[in-house]
RNA sequence: GGCCCGGUGGUGCAGUCGGUUAGCACGCCAGCCUGUCACGCUGGAGGUCGACGGUUCGAGUCCGUUCCGGGUCGCCA
């Protein structure tokens, strides 16, 4: 540890030990917790952010002066180490206390009672909690999670640098892309009615460098949309581990992630195993038939069976012209409520019901849509590859509905059954050959499925043919990838187009002219007219690795000061008003409306 | 924007069929306690039950509207 010595400290709070009994030193810190034991005997507990010291006061005037002091007060304390009669073996320096002979008042706490005891922030209201950030990261758990991603970041920057890759920034004033999610706008003050954007990702940039002869970047890369949250989605701003490669393609980019995030993960995650390379791939199709899903969670072992042909037509109505899966489990030992708990939880979630039987210890066909299979019960019992013991999950619907919703029913039932899932683990995968192109529920029309710029598996022979009517261009895949870890997609990353005349086929298909990605892609699609080196990467998002190494349901476990659901920074007041003069300034004419709470 | 769940002293929660003084834990205040460490014991203060409207002799509880928070779907190239 480095030396604390400063003005105030000769020692921080998770410092002190045996050895040091018998020192004057000083500490200073937060004043956590007072205990009186009789007249002339107290302790208190001193907090910094390394740790705690028990401070024992015998002297009746010191134990007066810090009683009228309100906890969490700053305080600077000097006096003399002890060994503890009484050692404490749950704290780090549970050997010894100190024995103040002064005590100095640094930073007085005016409030006796706070929104919340800072001990149990995060049992608190979490608007609260928001507002009073500066409290909440007090707490230790929250405090520790900060420090982890603060690690995380420190390791994975190593790690890029050791393997070649330069840290290069991009800018944060930018121009609106057309293209996804909606932009922030920044008003041009010089140039009234023009726009600048926050950066969705630096993905344009990025590639522009590539251009531009740079042949591995990297970034921890603040990334910018105004889209809705979600618990693993914070509103505004994220970061990723953006990174492109020059002259490579999908397995070069994959070697690094399956080289940098192991040893990450296993050194800081709450689990110390992390799958090592290669990364099970899996195409996109397959994932969906097999997982219901395109980020499986392979920690569970159940897998989704096609049960169309064997009970679309037994009779049960929902089944009746649907495509229909199954989920099932062995050894499964559930009450017919948690049964139905649980499928309650499945049509919440998917927006679609999950329904079920069981295969009993008997042999016979129990519970929920029992009597609709009971006909042709041998025939299920062999398709199915039913023993004795088992639950039979069914999702029903449009294909992709069902495999969607038997999707929700394997993580539920993954869940709920510990002997089909070894949690304890970091378990990676690469979803890969994305399909290149859709058809848009809206327009109806081929659109492109993820983004424009990946280059299509086939070149531009493929996109030839699918444009003379040769082949159906929703068969074409793209060079297009996701990186998955326990359920939680990851990142999505590409090999990209980076010749021109590909691009232009490609964008033909959606029915969009050399106008279009000129209009769209200025830049990228100038700067790839002048050679471009054949390029890939990808942007793992730096804030859904941290929860999952912290093992935190919510994403604002992991961010220091994060927004609210509602994409508002309740502790700085953003977004807020502003002066008139600054509107005057950005040509903006609007009427602003002031909050009604304080 | 749709759907689901929630809103009760500072914090977290309970509150039965609509019925007397709205309970509990933690915190806070006071007193007691010479080895506590989630200190303990005794006592105390602190609530227009999110807001508005309705039903009723009577509403924390039932109904309607609305606000706020969380989850989820849409959305997130």
């Amino acid at each position: 540890m480095s030396n604390m010595k400063t003005a105030y400290r000769t020692h921080n709070c998770g410092q002190l030990r045996l050895e040091h009994a018998g020192q004057t030193v000083k500490l200073a810190g937060f004043l956590e917790n007072l205990r009186e034991v009789g007249s002339s005997l107290a302790f208190a507990v001193l907090r910094d952010f390394y740790g705690t010291t028990q401070l024992v006061l015998d002297n009746e005037a010191l134990i007066a002066q810090i009683k009228a002091l309100n906890k969490e007060s700053t305080i600077s304390v000097e006096g003399v180490v002890r060994e503890r009669d009484a050692k404490n073996p749950k704290q780090a320096t549970g050997e010894i206390e100190v024995v103040p002979t002064r005590i100095e008042l640094l930073g007085r706490c005016r409030y006796n009672e706070l929104p919340f005891q800072i001990n149990r922030s995060r049992e608190a209201d979490e608007s609260v909690r928001l507002k009073y950030r500066y409290l909440d990261l007090r707490n230790p758990e929250l405090k520790n999670n900060i420090i982890l991603r603060s690690n995380v970041v420190a390791a994975l920057r190593k790690a890029m640098i050791e393997h070649g890759f330069m840290e290069i920034t991009t800018p944060i004033l930018t121009a609106s892309s057309p293209e996804g999610a909606r932009d922030y706008l920044v008003p041009s003050r010089k140039h009234p009615g023009k726009f600048y954007a926050l950066p969705q990702a630096p993905q344009q940039f990025k590639q522009l460098l590539m251009a531009s002869g740079f042949d591995k970047y990297f970034q921890i890369a603040p990334c910018f949309r105004d889209e809705d949250a979600r618990g693993d989605r914070s509103p505004g701003e994220f970061y990723q581990l953006d990174m492109e490669m020059a002259f490579a393609d999908q397995e070069d980019v994959f070697a690094v992630l399956e080289d940098v995030l192991p040893p990450v993960f296993a050194k800081y995650g709450k689990y110390s195993v992390a799958s090592s390379a290669p990364f099970v791939r899996i195409p996109y199709l397959e994932a969906m038939e097999t997982y219901g899903s395109d980020k499986p969670d392979l920690r569970i072992d159940l897998t989704v069976q096609d049960a169309t042909a064997l009970l679309g037509g037994c009779g049960f109505g929902p089944f009746e012209g649907s495509t229909v899966k199954a989920v099932v489990v062995t050894g499964f030992e559930g009450t017919r409520k948690q049964i139905d708990a649980l499928c309650a939880e499945v049509e919440v979630q998917a927006g679609n019901k999950a329904y079920w039987f069981r295969y009993d210890e008997n042999g016979e066909l129990v519970g929920g849509i029992a009597k609709f299979v009971q006909p042709i019960k041998e025939q299920v019992v062999a398709a199915l590859g039913l023993e004795k013991g088992c639950f039979v999950g069914l999702t029903a619907g449009a294909r992709l509905a069902a495999q969607k919703t038997a999707g929700v029913l394997r993580n539920k039932l993954g869940a709920f059954c510990p002997q089909h899932m070894k949690a304890e683990q970091y378990a990676f995968c690469w979803i890969v050959d994305f399909p290149m192109y859709e058809i848009g529920e809206e327009s109806g029309e081929l659109e492109f499925c993820h983004n424009p710029f990946s280059m299509p598996n086939g070149g531009l022979e493929v996109l030839q043919k699918a444009a003379a009517g040769e082949i159906d261009p929703l068969t074409i895949t793209a060079w297009q990838y996701d990186l998955v870890c326990n359920g939680v997609e990851l990142s999505s990353g590409a090999v990209r187009n980076h010749d021109p005349e590909i691009m232009l086929e490609a964008f033909q298909l959606v029915r969009l002219g050399e106008d279009d990605v000129k209009a769209k892609f200025p830049a990228m699609y100038n700067a790839f007219t002048y050679g471009a080196p054949p390029h890939a990467g990808i942007a793992p998002g730096v804030d859904r690795m941290v929860m999952l190494l912290a093992g935190e349901d919510s994403i604002r476990e992991i961010i220091p000061f994060p927004m609210n659901k509602n994409a508002q920074d309740l502790m700085m007041g953003a977004p807020g008003v502003v002066e008139q003069k600054q509107l005057d300034e950005l040509h903006i004419a609007v009427t602003q409306t002031e909050e009604e709470d304080e």
